[in-house]
DNA sequence: GTCTATATAATGATAGAC
DNA sequence: GTCTATCATTATATAGAC
């Protein structure tokens, strides 16, 4: 609510429209297919002013990837401290007013930034205590490892954002929209209620293989 | 055991060589980052020999696309037909001989070639198949929806691949290696048989909460 | 702050000799 | 098939005027 979301760039400053425009190329293209002069153009400036403001590409990309984060943590602490999984669902369900912050979040994690490891493992942590609390009030499973079932579960909530072209694609629909999240939702919910298998056997299957390679 | 694992290039063609270097490069770098002139230096030919073979860039890159879904479609029809992510888990296991084929296939899928939408895509299918197979013989739980179900299992699947580096930073490994794959086997399959929650609370509240948006 | 003009380097691709 | 040499284009970044 407090954070202005792109696309009406008309009264924003030149540095911020240059900012805009870079979080949009970059999400939508990547950083190396995604050139200075084209963001300038975008933003309606020279190339030289973007070099200005922000001394360099790599530069530009930095300053994207803190705006980014920031917009996102800040969010994030708004909206109480449920999980995340749920946040995100919440913000992915929004008119597509946040797209071009997500399709950049996506290029983050998946394009190796400092920043974005960072707020990966953030995300893992915060679902591992998700976890442990869950299992405390009974709600949740409780496992042999934790620390793994929680970035298990990360993933799992983060991949049809990281994948949302080939998910798209899959539900007929066009990328990551609201009614592809709306196809998700139940089946996600259903297989981590009722688990894939219906007994343990291929669990225990997979205990005794690796108990006979471990010694 | 028929396709030769990439690494000792010596006495491969000049071309087949180029081949090699470049699914090693896009591989580690992706497409964009990757030039002909580091391709042609890692084969240890002239940049002006790569064009001649493979016409581009572009070319260069469809050439690897359809080689290394081939060996992975050939190696797959010979790993019997048992379930794909067992075999992927298989091959991950080998000692990183395919580790370069692998990354690739990783970049393919991510990168959005027409050849990894086509894979992923057969891989879904093959999922959805197993999930049918699973709850006609009982061992695994029927769902309202398999095709995104089997997207969903499929996407579990795949992940730690996409994802190495975060999963290989998160579990104290570098990348996806052998031992990673050990401290992700159990909890995986924990989870896909016990599911995150005891109870159907959450789905149920899903499913409310789907009933009231959707007439 | 913002521009035009330009330096400098790297890229994909071609021509033609061997 | 393979090379050297080179072209044309594009890239990031700089210099300096306004």
């Amino acid at each position: 609510m407090c954070s202005a979301p792109l696309g009406g760039n008309a009264d924003l400053t030149a540095k911020a429209r240059i900012r805009s425009a870079a979080i949009n190329l970059f999400g939508q293209a990547g950083f190396a297919r995604t050139s200075v002069r084209a963001i300038a153009a975008q933003a309606g400036v020279s190339p030289a002013l973007v070099v200005h403001h922000f001394g360099s590409k790599e530069g530009l990309k930095q300053a994207c990837d803190q705006y980014v984060a920031g917009e996102l943590l800040d969010t994030e602490a708004a909206a109480y401290d449920q999980d995340l999984l749920g946040t995100m669902q919440r913000w992915l369900a929004e008119p597509a007013a946040f797209a071009a912050e997500f399709d950049y979040l996506s290029r983050m994690i998946l394009e190796g930034s400092e920043t974005g490891d960072v707020l990966f493992e953030r995300l893992v942590d915060r679902t591992e205590a998700l976890l442990e609390h869950g299992a405390q009030a009974g709600q949740m499973s409780r496992f042999s490892d934790v620390r793994t079932t929680g970035l298990l579960v990360a993933l799992m909530g983060l991949v049809p954002l990281l994948m949302s072209r080939q998910v798209g694609r899959v539900l007929g629909e066009s990328g990551l929209s609201a009614a592809a999240l709306q196809k998700l939702a139940l089946p996600t919910l259903e297989l981590l209620t009722y688990g894939l298998y219906t007994g343990s056997e291929a669990l225990e299957a997979t205990r005794a293989a690796m108990k006979s390679v471990e010694p």
